[in-house]
DNA sequence: CTGCGTCAGATCGTATACAATATCCGCTCA
DNA sequence: TGAGCGGATATTGTATACGATCTGACGCAG
């Protein structure tokens, strides 16, 4: 973990916001352990500030804190995988037609700049980098429907799907389809907003096909786990 | 302060719980400080704990942390407020119409006692109480849909409301209409999704049409804080 | 050789001491 | 009289020390 995180920062909210990159970024796997220790010795402060951040984690769902045995990046189980893309279903077409009603032309240049750098990554094979930068993406369409609350909640929700994607995710090498991004840009454009929260509701459906929620046992279950009660 | 609250648990958690339901109940306006030495000689706990439950609690939206100023009970702007319905407006009657899908004799039994309890709270004029009780009936319609991240998502929705309605509600002796509760349960029951979904956007409806969210500067605001820059 | 108990080291949880910052009050001076 | 300025006090922020709990290893007995 040490060679994965850049260090550096001081307070508690930058050091969250490191671990989430890293987190959205697939730097760090789902089950990871997050030693107090060690935190600090990479970012150079106490572990009451290490402490603040993780528990700052926990509570937007990437991080599980055991109590007495340390915080772990989070798992989601398939149920959990499931809820958090059926509650993005349920905000972010709505996002998507606020965003048509009130995007201006700053904002779909801001945009296409995020689209473009999102296919240069995926052109250079960074697989992290393109996974957050279309994170993100989702994340700028609430706050161009300048709807803060929803915003703040889409962020942990679309890191939470970073784990989803690390654990679920079907055929490793191929990206999501950045081509519905783009007709979402052209209804906001047009301030389509019927067309928007469709291709919205079309996106997210594409993403959850894409993985595997079928009912199976949680991949590869060790005997150990599956016999603990 | 010291009156408000009932003393007694040791847990960062429980000292939540408590805050959170005094704040639910109206026991703890909007704005108010909460001293962390005060926390700690109320529930005899060393600071560290206190907080934890406060930071906690600012990460569900209901206290506000000012770096060197200390903790407040949040205090929503109008435009929060909007949001706060907004959301529940997004997610709830998506529960309430999978509550209809999977409600068993049992969950029908325990929101017909949880209502009865509602109304006796309300015709001895326990206006806390009631409120409270009102709220979590919409987070139980989430527990029996079976949806964890929106029961999780929407106890802090609810708890906010309860904030919202501190400030904003405009008949304060007139209370929540429990007719429409009445009339879900029945949807419920009769495993009618479609009518449930619809009773459920009415009545979020109704609530937000008997709050006064108009754009008016937030209440009454002091000479000296309309004039502070 | 295997199972179990015990002990040492590692790690986390909590309390407390100290530092940084804000707030309040009285003072001075224009 | 009132604005501006310390300084004492109150309050929060951070680091650290100590205690509790877990983990893994070792050795002994069966």
């Amino acid at each position: 973990m040490s060679v994965i995180l850049k260090a550096k920062p001081a307070t508690a909210a930058e050091i969250a916001a490191q671990l989430t990159e890293a987190i959205h970024e697939h730097r760090l796997q789902p089950g990871a352990k997050l030693r107090e220790d060690e935190v600090c010795d990479i970012f150079q402060v106490s572990r009451t500030i290490v402490r603040q951040a993780l528990h700052s984690l926990e509570h937007k769902g990437l991080v599980t804190i055991l109590r007495n045995k340390g915080a772990f990046v989070a798992k989601p189980s398939l149920k959990e995988a499931r809820e958090v893309f059926e509650t993005r279903s349920l905000i972010e077409p709505a996002m998507a037609r606020a965003a048509a009603l009130r995007a201006t032309p700053h904002d779909i240049a801001f945009l296409e700049a995020h689209m473009k750098a999102e296919q240069d990554a995926i052109d250079r094979e960074e697989v992290g980098p393109a996974l957050k930068l279309s994170g993100d993406f989702h994340v700028q369409i609430a706050r161009i429907a300048d709807h803060h609350l929803i915003e703040t909640l889409l962020k942990q929700l679309v890191a939470r799907s970073a784990l989803v994607i690390a654990l679920y995710w079907r055929r490793r090498n191929a990206l999501c389809d950045s081509s519905s991004h783009s007709s979402l840009v052209n209804a906001l454009r047009d301030g389509d907003a019927d067309n928007a929260e469709e291709i919205m509701k079309g996106h997210l459906l594409d993403l959850l096909m894409q993985l595997d929620l079928r009912d199976s046992p949680t991949g590869p279950v060790s005997l150990r786990d599956a016999l603990k009660k």
